[in-house]
DNA sequence: GCACTGACCGTTTTT
DNA sequence: CGGTCAGTGC
């Protein structure tokens, strides 16, 4: 079987029992490895629906999953079970979270829920935006859970007066989640370590599930990914790992790196596979890629060595502005273009910063070239996709708080804010829901008449689609509830221009189509299934970045979301001090210089063919033209690091000192 | 409830 | 520069 695999390869895939470690470089087939490893242990009497296989993202787990699926072929009625971390703590939460007092149909809130909650914690405690915003917030408390930190810890441990704002706003912020039942992404992954270590009974249950763990992309595991992982696998100790080091990029949101870095350490058996056979770049490119990631202090050793000799050297090329840079890349691209040898998609423009693409969309637009710009908003956070799904999720629970607050007068219907707050402090001081004091007449009687009845009237609206469920399709109720809402005239109302109000209207229509699809595929299809299919399964409607990159444009992204991908023509922009590495990272330690260097890495070993690193001399900032020195990274490339200007640790030229007299604490 | 104004701020992003 | 948000006045 796989006689075309070189010998390291054919060891990861048959290395069938103990602690494995695939350190796999970039461009080395690792996923072709982990889907053939699979396949072999199946056929070596493993059953299927005893390994686990985790991956990063669903996009992934999607991927994956149809890989084997091809492989073994559909004479399988038993499959390994291919999800992701969340997903697969979201289904052990299911079956033992009665045990932490939550109930079993928790919801999940995500990101746009979480701010919300934020904000009005921040409000409470009134806590004004300039001293800590609900983003700095969430980033500690995310901190705290992947270290797991309940609030008394996280206020124990706190230094400065932020720390200490935002561990009592983290106690309010849980409490919240807990009334409403509900728990956010860190939860998913902090309860479940919490389970598995408080409770030995559930977690030999929970081991006692899979014979064989694979765990993908393991040098972007946090820390409670870590423990969770550690205490499926001890047992049977049949856990393979594959990752690279110098392609962790996600430390500064709790990846950490030391994790694939003290694998063998943690488990004393373990075998070390390394793929260091690159399939995708040429030799030139690669050298260059080899000799910057080099410059790296804490990684295993490697080089990866070519497949494919020889190649176009890199180039390096500085221009006088961020728009002649761009024009001078779209126009060679045109020229690619014009000979007819490549695709559109054949080509992908990466950058670190969202602000940078805006030059490439003016140029390409100019030129009338096709292109797709990877990321920017996302599907969900448009207001009426978070709208509708408010509705959805009042549809699953009337007691989920955040989404009673944000719909309960919108489109507006009589309910202004000065009720809603009594509402909220009458649930506070019954210690109830506020859907609960909206339900009891005589909690009403503080109110005007008017008021009333449009509380009465949005109730009963509410109440009539939950009844609904139980005889018609979602799909018909969810239709009904939005034409009995006139949500299509709302929006009608708030947008003048034609074309907005039909995009407007299309993502909500798209929304809808979503879950008649959902519907059709799923057995037991209901409003809370379809919540968490779109949150965390598989299947995800909105998958933009698929579309997009099916719609055959240049490709433009962040170096972050270029990972796992390849393309034959790469080019690298703004490759600058203070653009890359970032001049947070500049400021901060040495270890955030490495990750900036593992994402220049990251973007490199992108290219198969042509890789071109790109400058601007002046580059526009905040609508000021400032002076940009060449990335630390294009010398270390080259091998000549020492003629790099260090920026970091020399004062510099003498810098014009902002004048930051008299600008904060203006509220 | 809403349109308007001015202050403020500026990395990467998945689940 | 350009987007977001809180505050203001109708």
């Amino acid at each position: 079987m796989h006689e075309d695999l070189n010998p390291e390869q054919r060891k990861a895939v048959q290395t069938l029992s103990g602690p494995l470690l695939v350190l796999a470089g970039a461009g080395s087939g690792k996923t072709r490895v982990v889907t053939i490893r699979i396949a072999e242990l199946i056929q070596r009497g493993v059953t299927p629906s005893r390994i686990l296989a985790v991956t990063f993202t669903k996009k992934a787990a999607v991927e994956m999953q149809e890989r084997v699926s091809a492989l073994l072929g559909t004479r399988l009625q038993d499959r390994p079970v291919v999800s992701t971390f969340h997903a697969h703590c979201v289904r052990i939460l299911r079956r033992h979270i009665r045990r932490l007092g939550y109930p079993e149909r928790f919801a999940i809130y995500d990101r746009g829920d979480q701010e919300s909650i934020a904000r009005s914690v921040l409000r409470e405690i009134k806590v004004p935006g300039s001293l800590l915003r609900p983003g700095d917030l969430l980033f500690l408390i995310s901190r705290w859970k992947t270290m797991c930190l309940r609030p008394d810890a996280a206020a124990s441990l706190a230094q400065t007066d932020k720390e200490h704002l935002a561990a009592m706003a983290y106690r309010r912020y849980q409490n919240t989640l807990k009334v409403a039942g509900a728990v956010d992404f860190d939860d998913l992954l902090l309860l479940t370590e919490q389970l598995l270590e408080t409770d030995a009974e559930v977690r030999r249950d929970e081991a006692a599930r899979f014979d064989h763990l694979l765990i993908d992309e393991y040098q972007d595991t946090n820390g409670s990914q870590y423990r969770i992982v550690r205490a499926l696998a001890r047992d049977h100790q049949n856990l393979c790992v594959v990752g690279d080091d110098d392609q962790s990029i996600y430390g500064w949101r709790g990846a950490e790196v030391q994790h694939i870095l003290r694998f063998a350490e943690d488990w004393p058996e373990t075998t070390v596979v390394r793929l260091e056979h690159n399939y995708r770049s040429t030799a030139a490119i690669l050298e260059r890629a080899n000799q910057l990631i080099s410059y790296n202090k804490m990684r295993y050793d490697k080089v990866l060595r070519p497949a494919r000799p020889g190649g176009e050297n890199p180039k390096i090329e500085q221009f006088a502005n961020e728009t002649a840079e761009a024009k001078s890349v779209v126009s060679e691209i045109k020229r690619f273009l014009d000979s007819r040898e490549w695709e559109p998609n054949d080509f992908a423009i990466l950058f670190r910063t969202n602000e940078q693409p805006r030059a490439f969309e003016t140029e390409l637009r100019r030129l009338k070239l096709p292109y797709v710009l990877i990321g920017g908003m996302s599907f969900f956070d448009r207001k009426e996709v978070r709208d509708v799904f408010a509705y959805l999720k009042l549809l699953a629970s009337p007691q989920d708080e955040v989404s009673l607050l944000r719909i309960i007068n919108r489109p507006p219907r009589g309910i202004p804010q000065g009720v809603v707050q009594r509402l909220t402090d009458k649930a506070v001081s019954n210690s109830t829901t506020v859907w609960n004091v909206m339900t009891q007449r005589e909690n009403l009687g503080m109110l005007p008449g008017p008021k009333q009845a449009a509380i009465e009237t949005f109730v009963a609206l509410i109440n009539r689609a939950r009844a609904d469920l139980k005889t018609k399709s979602i799909v018909e109720v969810v239709r009904t509830l939005i034409s009995n809402i006139q949500y299509q005239s709302e929006i009608d109302r708030q947008y003048d221009d034609p074309n907005e109000r039909e995009s407007r209207w299309n993502v909500v229509e798209e929304v809808v189509n979503a879950i008649g699809v959902y519907e059709k595929e799923s057995r037991k299809p209901t409003v809370s299934g379809f919540l968490d299919e779109i949150l965390l399964s598989q299947r995800d409607f909105s998958d933009e970045k698929e579309n997009q990159l099916k719609r055959n444009g240049i490709v433009l992204m962040t170096l972050h979301s270029a990972k796992g991908l390849e393309f034959p023509h790469v080019y690298m922009v703004g490759m600058e001090e203070g653009l890359l590495p970032h001049h947070r990272s500049i400021k901060a330690t040495d270890d955030a210089i490495d990750e900036e260097r593992r994402l220049c890495y990251v973007g490199v070993t992108r290219a198969e063919e042509r890789l071109t690193l790109t400058m601007a001399l002046t580059r526009m900032k905040w609508g000021k033209p400032r002076e940009t020195s060449p990335s630390r990274f294009l010398f270390e490339m080259i091998g000549q690091a020492d003629k790099a200007t260090d920026t970091r640790k020399s004062p510099g030229p003498p810098r014009r000192q902002k004048q930051s007299a008299p600008r904060r604490h203006k509220r």
